[in-house]
This record gives C-alpha cells, sequence and structure tokens, in this order.
DNA sequence: CGAATTCGTACTATTTTAGTAGGAATTCCA
DNA sequence: TGGAATTCCTACTAAAATAGTACGAATTCG
C-alpha cells in the first residue's frame, strides 16, 4: 500500500497552505519551491483540489491558492481520496454466481478498504497538523542528543 | 487500494486448495480452469508461493500443488505479503531534515500501512474460508427469494 | 520410452503513473 | 491601456508497473 506522487504532493502542498492558513493567497511556483515539488505537476494537482472544492484560487498578478475552509473542517480522507482520482472502477456487480475464490477477494478488499477509510476519514487536516509538529518536534530534539 | 491480479489469482487459487485440504495435489491447469485464471500466470504465481513455503508440489505425471500446511497455521497476512512481491521499497531514511509535508506523509503511510497489516495478520487462511462459506449461503438464499 | 507435469527464462502488450509543452484567459498595477 | 503575473486548460510524452505469453528444459510416473 502506497500512496502516488500525485498524492503524495498534493498532500504535501495543502500541508504548507493550512500551516498558513487564514493568510493570504500563496502561489503554485512557491509552494512547488518549498516542498521541492514539480511545478507544472502541482498546478494540474491543486486545480483538481479547487475544483474538488479544498482550495479557492485568484488568478493573475498576485494571485495563488488558499485553503477554502479552515483545516479543521478538512477531512484528510475526502481530500485523499479527490487526489487518488480514482473514478471508482466499482466492481461491477457480475451476473450469475460467484466462485468461492471470488467471493474471498471481495471479502478481503472490503475489509482492507474499510480499515483504510477508517484511518483517513477519522483523521481532519488539522489534526494531521499537530502530528506533524509533534514529529517535527523529535526530529528537532534527535539532533541535539 | 486495490489488490493486484498476482494477489487475486493467487488467493483464489489458494482457496481451492484449501477447500480440498489435505487431499491429494491439485494440477495448476485444474485449478486455472476451476477459477477461470490464465493458466501460465497462474503456474509463476503457483511457483512463487511454493517457494515461499506456502505450497509443495510435486512434478511429473500425476503432481501438482497442495498446501504445504494447514490453512489454520497460514496467515492471509503472510500470503499476500510474498504475492503482492512488494520487495520492500522501503522509504530510505533521508539525510538531513525532512519539509514538513513529508513528515505528514510519512506519518500518514504508516497509519495506513499499519491498519492494512492488522486486518491482514488477524486472519489465517481457515477464518477466511469460513467467511467464504457463510457469504456463499447468503447468495445461494438469494436466488430464492 | 513417452506422457504429464512442474520449473525456468525471456519476451511482449497493456495500463497506470508521472510528468512536460505550450499557450489561452484573467487580473493587477504602473 | 498595456504588459507582467498568474491560474487554467488541453494535449502530448516518458517511464514504470502490471499482466500476461512463448517456448522449452527438467523431472517423474506408468
Amino acid at each position: 500500500m502506497r500512496l502516488s506522487k500525485r498524492t503524495e504532493y498534493g498532500l504535501r502542498a495543502v500541508v504548507q497552505l493550512a500551516k498558513l492558513w487564514p493568510n493570504d493567497y500563496v502561489q503554485s511556483r512557491d509552494l512547488a519551491k518549498s516542498e521541492t515539488l514539480p511545478n507544472k505537476f502541482l498546478e494540474a494537482i491543486l486545480l483538481a483540489l479547487r475544483r474538488g472544492g479544498f482550495l479557492e484560487s485568484k488568478v493573475g498578478s498576485g494571485g495563488g491558492y488558499r485553503l477554502a475552509r479552515p483545516p479543521r473542517e478538512i477531512s484528510v480522507g475526502e481530500l485523499i481520496r479527490r487526489l487518488e482520482g480514482r473514478l471508482t472502477v466499482m466492481d461491477i456487480a457480475k451476473p450469475g454466481e460467484l466462485l468461492p475464490g471470488e467471493i474471498a477477494v471481495h471479502l478481503l478488499n472490503d475489509k482492507l478498504t474499510a480499515a483504510y477509510d477508517k484511518v483517513l476519514d477519522d483523521l481532519t487536516l488539522e489534526q494531521l497538523l499537530e502530528l506533524v509538529s509533534k514529529a517535527g518536534g523529535l526530529q528537532q530534539q534527535m539532533y541535539y542528543i
């Protein structure tokens, strides 16, 4: 199990934006620079997030992106589902009877998806930020040992 | 999150073998036929499972595969980890300090992996079989409503 | 011996992921 | 009012992962 680069980059940009919230607009280029992400790719990702209602944007000189809502009201689950793009290639219910192996695979997939969703849906962007600052603190400390 | 075909096929074959346990050897061709899987691909998968210690095989006429251990002693987690092939492209610890976004991605990946592993490691092949037969029963019932 | 089967390698095709190129549309501001 | 800055948009391209196939050697049974 691994998040795609697209998801990773999107998340990293959003984390940046959340840290700045509710300040003014930040440009894609700056976001890309401060997390060292490919700019053009990031642009496409940010655009998708705007369409998904997670970001607001302002075009033109002095424009950029910012969160559309406070971090406390943004679910990491929704965010990631949008990023993964998974256009829900949902298993179309097969006609007729399933083979035993197919049932097993189905059951397992359902269990895994449920576990995955639980982790993601129980987490807001605000909470994630908190975890990050804790972990960041530890990281700092380690340099002084 | 979705299991690969390789994993799916391997699991389906193993489910078949578990249903027959502790009977005699079953041939790849028969396994492929009864779950409608591509035979040559399945062969490669079964081979990997044998190398992983999940199956025993006998070559030559009258040969085939069978589980190396009773289903109760086979963990679905171990099985799937072998199937996924994940040659543990583990994040090599980056030198220096992590960016906040990177920390967030890391945290999330860890949480997701833990949840995933928990589901898989808490399940034996025997238990999975039981779930399948329950679900299969329900499926049968639905036809008679 | 000859048929049946696993074992093994090497190749091909398809799909998904990760980007890049190039420019139109909009907005600010001097 | 014109140009610089920025998002927005479409269409490619490149690379990697996935899903197989082809072909045959090695082994075993009867």
